[in-house]
DNA sequence: AATGTTATTAGCAATCATTACTATTAAGAG
DNA sequence: CTCTTAATAGTAATGATTGCTAATAACATT
């Protein structure tokens, strides 16, 4: 693993960010620095640090994927303007959170399942090709 | 809202389904009954069944979005194979949650965001376009 | 039951976020 | 400084999802 500029910068940069950016916007913030930065480098880079654990990916239920820093805290998605929040509080749910209406809540738990412990290099992949 | 059999189909074969499938999934089990039936029409009533909260969208980090019963449990997702695993458990946070290694939990509130909530036909999405 | 209105669909084209490919570049070890 | 090769730039390709339009079918009204 090789430390290049430019997975130094997207990582800079997602952790200097606070609206959570697609990756053409971290995209954009990028050719400020390195003007001729390739949009898959950045993408590259963003999933790589993902996979690293230094930063993390947000799924936006009909929108876009984004990126924001790796420290844990709760989010709450517009489900109209599809907008993206960090959340001071709790797990407690109530109909408002910080003047927002809440419909739903999701918790999700990301790991390796015990199918793929067990064989440790499984390439299946559940009937899905790719995203 | 007229009650066609191609909506109440989708909805059935998702209040059917225990393996999250995605749309094409749908789809393919559609045309078992309606062999004509499009696949743009199968996306079209998800979304709208979603958007009445008749079923709920799940996002898979790195992976297609898939779809699921309206009853509110937890997840697990396997980042190896991208393998959705319904949860019994409850939200305490375990290094092994049913045999599953565990990395990290996300927790996402949807609903409307307060800025929404005031004007309320907002068409502002934070710069984002669309998926 | 027949008619009229119009929401919904089938079929296909278009979009565009993301990945794949390849010649070139540049980390970083020796 | 040289060598190895991981990473990049640039661009083409992929494919999930949406857009478009003529045709269809809910369903309210006669």
């Amino acid at each position: 693993m090789r430390n290049t500029r430019q997975r130094s910068l997207v990582l800079d940069i997602i952790n200097n960010s606070y609206n959570h950016p697609t990756a053409y916007m971290v995209y954009d913030k990028c050719i400020k620095l390195i003007p001729n930065i390739s949009l898959g480098t950045v993408y590259r880079n963003l999933n790589t640090l993902v996979d690293l654990g230094e930063i993390q990916r947000l799924d936006i239920p009909g929108g876009m994927t984004r990126y924001d820093k790796a420290v844990c805290h709760n989010h709450f998605i517009c489900l109209k303007c599809k907008g993206v929040y960090d959340l001071k509080g709790s797990l407690n749910f109530d109909e408002e959170i910080e003047g927002n209406k809440v419909y739903t809540c999701k918790v999700s738990y990301e790991g390796i399942c015990c199918d793929c412990l067990k064989k440790n290099e499984g390439d299946d992949n559940n009937g899905i090709k790719r995203k």
